[in-house]
DNA sequence: ATACTTAAGTATCAAAACGATACTATTGGA
DNA sequence: TCCAATAGTATCGTTTTGATACTTAAGTAT
């Protein structure tokens, strides 16, 4: 009984329009692993990314349900994102990337 | 020891440049669990992308060692595209996304 | 009072990615 | 001679993304 077949695990281009894209497991990756952070904060932690696609690939997460989003009423602005419930549970898939990229490594090169 | 920080598993931006974009992922997905494909069978199991993106996003993941290219000396011509044992590598990864998204659903939607 | 600072945006325009459509090459068969 | 079939390439228009500058509001220094 053979169930590794893509039409098994179908959900394909849901999940990748919500996680696909060049910034979303990047910006998930920080919020999953390191917790809440500022605006700026993932700011600096993704220095490539540009402010006005930050800001859009976080409303797009907020609202896949996969980030939250805390404006605090102060000045100068103090906004905090997060991992919802919903976004810690890819940790496990993000592990597996990781360790998939350490395997391949090692196998390549000799470290 | 905690040893969950993004800057651990930090490879996350060659990773994601390999498998993000808006179809990799999806293309992997199929040669992945499913074997080797004729291109035409991609475009049919990927009704949405074009035959232009579909070329040009198998000739990416062959430049990086995912996807191994066979062409036939045929006609009319016969092209065969399948994972690498380096791509094979992330069927965890797709197993862990999948059953995150089967988790969400149960748990948002009584089925 | 006036001007300056800071953080998180928005506005605007240029560049790159992507999509739609049409075209090419090859050769066995009608 | 012309057509069918498959895997492309070429060209052009649209959509996404990137670079840069501007905005907002309250505290702080002048």
């Amino acid at each position: 009984m053979q169930d590794d077949t893509s039409s098994n695990l179908c959900p394909a281009p849901l999940v990748f329009a919500m996680i696909g894209g060049k910034w979303k497991l990047s910006i998930l990756q920080i919020l999953i692993f390191d917790g809440t952070k500022r605006f700026g904060e993932l700011r600096k932690a993704i220095p490539e990314i540009t402010q006005t696609m930050l800001t859009k690939q976080l409303r797009d997460l907020e609202c896949d349900g996969l980030v939250k989003r805390v404006v605090y009423a102060e000045v100068p602005p103090k906004v905090e994102y997060s991992a919802t419930e919903d976004g810690v549970g890819l940790m496990p898939a993000f592990k597996e990337m990781h360790s998939w990229w350490e395997t391949r490594k090692r196998s390549s090169n000799a470290p």
